[in-house]
RNA sequence: GGGUCCAUAGCUCAGUUGGUUAGAGCGCUACCUUGACAUGGUAGAGGUCACAGGUUCGAGCCCUGUUGGACCCACCA
């Protein structure tokens, strides 16, 4: 056998095991006859590397997947990267402008194109290898990216099938600019935002009478060049005489109708609305009901074009400065007020969006959204933490318009053609010849590519190889779990859940498990800004990847954040060292034993059997509840607790030690095993290295496809739980005793137990190891009468036995002092019984058991109460 | 404006359907180089469960309100 470090050393470790698993082909998912059991890894992005959210995916996927791989199912978990679209455009082009001071304009799509992908290669393997140094048990070979072959088949696929039904449409509207990535925005994209801000006072001059004028609020004086009304309230008494008239626009000499719309608020500002319905929603809607002209003022970096006349290519700043100076010049400025505004922001680059009207491909999502919200009403799926459902719906029932197209490079083209003679437009899985229409062949491809959703939200179907039937489809289809973050959920999930409910008819997956953000110990996002990022490979350099995964796990708690800080992923890697010197332990003294032999005439073998029992079945049951941090907790204190403190420690003692060993009891190995296995799928690194090391190993090489503990072992030991339970409380109060005292270690003291006949039955087979265990050098069993002969000792009272303590000399304190105190507590707490008791209607209304406990309760006090006067004579 | 969630020990958090003395980790104090482990052991201190009412024999848990926070959704100039 080969000698174990007194330390766990993961970097010795974790690279060896990860390529043992690979070798031994075990996460690949090829044993068929098995039911199966699939989680698909939402794709990480090809724009870096992982961060600490990622290893929190990582890991909560993957102790599912080790431990329905474990409880016998063909366990898949496949893994993958998403192209992103704008994000990782937008990486690579600031990396070129910094490298090269280029634009991708200066490259050409095509030698642009090919940079990306160089990137997404080197960002995909630097991605690969952090998946695999938090040990995740992938199935590599079904490796998929959301821009590879299968998915954008799937993509064209899904799109043409949609264009057909009339779900995807192409259409003139309002839509969200980013004039900085110079492409539409879906909704989700923007996030707003509240900006402080002026609200400006304009003079719109009455025609004919430059005298009169309409005084206008807005926060935003530079559209008004692009103004094609002004609105008030048809009820505002104040501008009566302007209804039907027509104004003059400041410095553009345009002139423009006043229109009564109830949308106004009378309230806000000067209760008179500049329109500019070619770039703001709302007034989009009333240029709309009222017919008005719609001017496109900014291009598509924001700057005014032609519409704005003298003030073309200005951006939408200085227009702005420009403008208010002009208007001040020419007296049409009344004056300025502080003002806060939402304002919308490009959700990857935080520019303010331009909100404009532009024509744009759009999916009828209210259509594909009815299957979908009635999935999870009917429970098919299920989501938890339950909470989310509430927001899922929300969202789902108030879903607006998808728009798609995106003015990108980098992402699925759109499969739409343009018939250059007919104008006839096309949508196909293959670049048509000729023209559906009028065979033309001067055909064009849409030029825009597809929002980075649209192909993820195929994930489910696309990785499995849709539209084909395959095999995999068959076998997989619906995944079992999607596991992920719940700032996706409508990005992401609920696109998934719409799209394969329409294309399969069915649901995508069973379980939608959301994860809480991880935050940083003061509960603040983490931002490379603020600096308080925690990179996950450090962590794993220094603590091991097993102590950050069992510290993710402990804290993925639902409906709150995690809060990650140095000092919580120490204990865990206290932890997982606790587990290697306890293994450490059990070699060196039973690495020998080779054949099962438990021991049930000890009650300590019969008791640490039934804790392991009570603990299997509890992570069993956490697990399957998704409480990682349960199952984490719960594996912790029985290691630690019961296994390392108690188990360990009371067969340490002198003689039991030999004694086990001579008889080769194999309890303490046994119990190892089964450790090893419960904790495999939180920490696989250590417990799979451990286990190579164990002897008796009775049903696999590898730990990893071992089964998991579900059966007792042998059985429960009830009797012998409760002797145990009982020595331990003994124990305790004995140690209380000492430490009160401050008795030394090395120094014994007398024991005393005062007890009836029925309880010292239960101590008689525990006395050597009780007197132990509690530094005795005498331990005696006695009457509860002979008590009054010690009453000068000290006492310890547990349960229905009082202890009694018998000092070295010099030690301790004074015994009857205690005695009177604690007459006084008993009396009181009595006092509070029998009130309680007496109480009305307690007997009929609260629980027989409660009722119970109280009168037994009462009766214990009573008796002690008894002594206790006896013993101090008030 | 609508919605969701949270407030428990110095810190970060558990506390399942109301039921003995409200728990854990870290931190803190004292003692212990005990032959698996000082990344250890033993003991200890520390809580008006945000506040105010209510329901109940009984409330950290249920109800109402207040205060303080977090987040999501929403086009109010």
């Amino acid at each position: 056998m080969k000698e174990l470090p007194p330390q766990y050393l993961p970097q010795d470790v974790e690279k060896r095991i990860y390529e043992q698993w690979m070798t031994a082909k075990i996460f690949e998912a090829s044993e068929t006859h098995k039911k199966s059991y699939t989680i698909l890894m939402p794709p990480p992005n090809v724009t870096g590397v992982l961060h600490i959210g990622h290893a929190l995916t990582c890991t909560l996927e993957d102790v599912l997947t080790r431990w329905k791989r474990m409880l016998g199912f063909n366990a898949l978990w496949l893994p993958g990267t998403d192209h992103a679209g704008i994000a990782t455009q937008m990486v690579v082009e600031r990396k070129l402008f910094s490298e090269e001071k280029k634009s991708r304009h200066d490259l050409g799509r095509e030698e642009f194109l090919k940079r990306v992908w160089q990137w997404k290669e080197e960002s995909q393997t630097t991605i690969h290898s952090q998946i695999k140094m938090l040990g995740s048990s992938v199935d590599w070979t079904r490796l998929r990216f959301t821009l590879d072959d299968q998915a954008s088949r799937a993509v064209r696929e899904c799109f043409v099938r949609l264009f057909h039904e009339n779900l995807i449409y192409r259409d003139e509207a309002m839509i969200s600019w980013c004039p900085r990535c110079r492409t539409a925005l879906s909704d989700l994209e923007v996030k707003f935002g509240e900006r402080k801000g002026k609200l400006w006072h304009i003079r719109y001059a009455l025609k004919g009478d430059a005298k009169k004028f309409l005084v206008v609020a807005t926060t935003r004086p530079e559209t008004l060049l692009g103004d094609t009304a002004v609105a008030v309230h048809p009820d505002d008494k104040r501008y009566k005489e302007f209804h039907g008239k027509t104004v003059v626009l400041p410095l553009m000499g345009r002139e423009i109708p006043v229109i009564c719309d109830e949308y106004v608020d009378k309230e806000f500002g000067t209760g008179a609305l500049k329109i500019t319905p070619g770039h703001d929603p709302n007034d989009y809607a009333i240029g709309k009901k009222h017919k008005l002209p719609i001017l496109t003022l900014f291009d598509d970096g924001a700057r005014i074009n032609e519409v704005g006349g003298i003030y073309k290519g200005l951006s939408r700043e200085k227009g702005r400065d420009t403008i208010v100076e002009d208007l001040k010049k020419a007296g049409l400025f009344e004056k300025e007020q502080d003002h806060s505004s939402n304002v919308g922001a490009c959700d990857r680059c935080q520019t303010v969006v331009e909100p404009r009207v532009s024509r744009q491909w759009f999916v009828k999502a209210e259509v594909l959204a009815a299957p979908a919200i009635k999935a999870v009403e009917d429970k098919r799926i299920r989501i938890v933490p339950e909470e989310w459902e509430k927001t899922y719906f929300n969202w789902m029932r108030n879903i607006r318009p998808w728009c798609i197209s995106r003015q990108l490079w980098w992402g699925h083209r759109i499969p739409v053609w343009y018939c250059g003679s007919c104008s006839h437009v096309m949508s196909a899985t293959e670049t048509p010849k000729a023209c559906d229409k009028c065979r033309g062949t001067a055909l064009t491809q849409d030029e825009d590519v597809l929002d980075t959703w649209f192909s993820s939200g195929l994930w489910p179907l696309s990785t499995l190889g849709w539209p084909d039937e395959t095999e995999d489809l068959k076998r997989f289809y619906p995944s079992d779990v999607m596991e992920t973050g719940f700032d996706i959920l409508f990005f992401w999930v609920a696109r998934m859940v719409m799209l394969g409910m329409h294309f399969k008819k069915e649901i995508p997956f069973h379980t939608v498990y959301l994860h809480p953000m991880v935050r940083d110990e003061f509960g603040q996002k983490m931002s490379k800004t603020k600096g308080n990022v925690k990179d996950p490979l450090e962590i794993i350099h220094t603590k091991g990847a097993d102590a950050l995964r069992f510290t993710l796990c402990a804290m993925a708690v639902h409906g709150r954040d995690v809060l990650l800080s140095d000092a919580r992923i120490e204990g865990y890697r206290n932890f997982v060292n606790k587990l290697w010197n306890a293994t450490r332990f059990v070699i060196m003294h039973f690495g020998d034993v080779t054949r099962s032999n438990v021991r049930l005439t000890d009650p300590v073998n019969g008791w640490i059997l039934t804790r392991l029992n009570e603990t299997k079945r509890e992570m069993n049951a956490q697990l399957e509840q998704f409480r990682f941090d349960e199952a984490a907790t719960t594996l912790y204190h029985f290691v630690w607790n019961d296994y390392c403190d108690y188990f360990i420690e009371f067969i340490k003692r002198k003689g039991e030690i030999d004694s086990r060993k001579g008889l080769k009891d194999s309890t303490a190995l046994e119990v190892l095993e089964e450790i090893l296995r419960l904790a495999h799928p939180i920490i696989p690194f250590v417990t799979e290295e451990l286990w190579s090391h164990l002897p008796l190993k009775s049903d696999a090489k590898c730990v990893a496809v071992a089964q998991y503990p579900v059966k007792p072992l042998i059985g429960d030991f009830p009797e012998a739980q409760a002797q145990v339970g009982k020595m331990i409380e003994v124990m305790n109060a004995v140690r209380r005793v000492r430490g009160e005292n401050n008795v030394a270690n090395n120094q014994t003291v007398e024991v005393r137990v005062f007890a009836e006949e029925k309880v010292k039955a239960v101590f008689r087979p525990l006395m050597d190891c009780l007197a132990d265990v509690t530094g005795a050098s005498r331990l005696t069993l006695l009457d509860p009468s002979e008590e009054l002969a010690f009453a000068n000792e000290k006492l310890a009272v547990v349960g229905s036995m009082n202890i009694r303590v018998a000092l070295p000399q010099g030690v301790g304190g004074d015994a009857a002092g205690d005695a009177l105190r604690e007459l006084q507590e008993a009396r009181a707490a009595l006092k509070k019984v029998t009130e309680l008791l007496g109480r009305a209607g307690f007997a009929d209304k609260a629980p027989a058991a409660v009722v119970l406990k109280e009168r037994e309760k009462e009766q214990m006090l009573r008796v002690r109460i008894e002594q206790l006067e006896k013993t101090t004579g008030k």
